[in-house]
This record gives structure tokens, sequence and C-alpha cells, in this order.
DNA sequence: AAAATTTGTTTGTTGGAGCTAACAAACTTG
DNA sequence: CAAGTTTGTTAGCTCCAACAAACAAATTTT
């Protein structure tokens, strides 16, 4: 048979190849969000953002000062490590990349950021410098936009 | 504040809103594959293929089995159902638009059955349905693929 | 048919990330 | 400042999907 190399959605996703999990990236992405402005957050406005419960957001901002990417101490201020803050810019740039991207295709704008959330944990770097390219690449010549449109249009009503 | 309705991953990612979860549909997915031509496929192929443990498999296909998506009985051979074979059908199609999509976008083959397998969990038949159009679009009209590689060229060499 | 091997199952454990309930600290206000 | 409210923490539970160890069934070999 086709002797690929299949692995489930789970291993690909473990944390010892990735270094953040998944909600380790959206807490830094947020936590980044947030302090942007005031220069920091806290618990009660992560948890919030996050539609999560506060014990949830105080477990995992114990966690990311474990690693060294928030400054933190009980009943205080959530603020961003340099690593952190670093991590975090880089995780709301691609997001917007991803964003853009889902722009570009047309998917409906009330799903986008939903879309968005999800997609942006699971590409490798390369994948989102490549759509970053393409989109770019999209920018620079709205020409294709409009075949696109018309594309569509053609395909529905032949 | 920018007042979007954000979430976690693992929130949006949980079966209640999915009906299959990530894993399952992995398992599903390569149960369609391995039974093509035979029929049907056995714990070890699926295991081996999915480069699982047996009895992480053993435990999947019971739960397949009681959602009728599969019949299978201790010791035996495990083969798809009418809904479950539906089902697979889709997975393995939404599987190779993706795959296709890849291509579209100059995705480093080594890595975009990696891609593949984990972005085809995360994204909503809308936005599957979208990408096949733009794939679609793309083959209809190769020039643009010609003019993208001149664009990423002349990005590296300006 | 008995022994050996392969295949599959059961049971119990792990780890991440959510939750609730109960408690503690920090503010607010009479 | 004492009482009450808001905010945050701790402890302990749940779920999913992986794992290993131990066991059971089925098949193959002698």
């Amino acid at each position: 048979m086709d002797n690929k190399n299949f692995h489930t959605f789970r291993e690909y996703m473990k944390k010892d190849d990735n270094f953040l999990t998944a909600s380790m990236e959206d807490y830094l992405e947020m936590i980044y969000r947030l302090s942007s402005g005031t220069g920091f957050t806290r618990i009660s406005a992560l948890s919030q953002a996050l539609n999560v419960q506060p014990p949830s957001a105080t477990k995992m901002v114990q966690h990311l000062a474990n690693l060294q990417l928030v400054k933190y101490e009980k009943y205080g201020v959530v603020l961003l490590t340099e690593k952190g803050g670093k991590l975090g810019l880089k995780l709301l740039n691609r997001h917007m990349i991803i964003e853009a991207f889902m722009k570009t295709i047309d998917v409906d704008p009330e799903k986008a950021l939903e879309e968005t959330e999800k997609i942006e944990h699971v590409l490798s770097d390369e994948t989102i410098f490549a759509i970053k390219n393409y989109v770019e690449f999209l920018n620079c010549n709205p020409d294709i936009w409009g075949r696109y449109q018309l594309f569509k249009y053609n395909k529905k009503a032949p």
C-alpha cells in the first residue's frame, strides 16, 4: 500500500516537538494583545478575553512564568518578558497573515476569526511563510481577484 | 478594546460541536484507505498505518463501532458501515483537496503530508469548499502559477 | 494435539487543559 | 476599621487519547 508516514493529529500536536502547545500559544498571543498600551494585563482580563474560567488562566500564567515567558506573582499583574514579548509578536503576526489569507480565498468574514484561530496553531513556519508570500502576490496583482470572482460567478450560473 | 469572540484551540476542538474528534477522523480516514480493495481492514494494519500501539487502535475501533461507523467484533475484521463509509470518503476527499492546495502555494512536498494531516481537522466545510474552489480556479488559469513563480523569483533577486 | 508465535484485549497510568467548590487576599465603602 | 465585594488561588475532578504490562484468543509449526 501507500507507505507514507501517517500519524494521528494528537501525535503531531504534542508539546515535546513544538515547545509551545496550542493553548500556550493562545494565552501568549492574547497576553500580547492585551498588553499593548498599558504594557501589562491581569488574570481577569485574560480569562474574559479567552472565555475561560479564572482558574484556568491562573494555572497557565503560572506555567508561562515557569518558562520565563511572563513575569507574574500571586495576585499581581502579568507582564511579558523579553522572550515572551518576541514570541507574542510572532504569534500575532502569524495570526494576521492567516486572517488575510482567509479574506483572499473569500471565507465568510463571520467565520474567518474562528478558522484563523484554529489553523494558526497547526501550520509550520515554512507554510506560514508560503501563505504570506502568496497573499502578497495577490495583493500586488489585483486583477487576479477579479478573475476569481468571475470564475465563481460562472460556476454558479453557467 | 477589540471585543471579538476569542476562544482557546481546545474549546474549538471539543467533540460536542464537532461530532468527530480529530483522532476519530484520523482513524476513520485510515480505515477507509485500508479498506479500498479488500473491503475491510484489521487492528494490526490500522495501528501500523497510524503509528500507534495496538491497544489504541482497539479502543478507538470499539468506540467507532458504538457510533455505528464500523462493524467490529473481538478478534475480527473491521469494516465500514454505510454511514462510516460515506464519512470516510468525505474525509479522504477533504484530505486530497488540502494536499492539492499545499502544492499550489508551493509548500515543500516533504512537509505537505504533515501539514495536510494537521490542517484537515480544523477547517470547516465552508472553508474547505472555498479552498477547493480556489484550487480549481488556479488549475483553470495556469498563467497565474507562472506569474507567481516570477513574483517569487523577483523577490529573491530584485 | 502440544508448543510456540502472532494478534488482539483489558486494565491501569499519564498528561494537558478545562471545570467547580472552597478558600484567601485585596480592595471598597459605610 | 469592620463588613462586604471583587479578584485570584488551591485542590481536586473530568475528558480524551496516548502508553505499557499483563492476559487471552487464534493461528502456525513441529
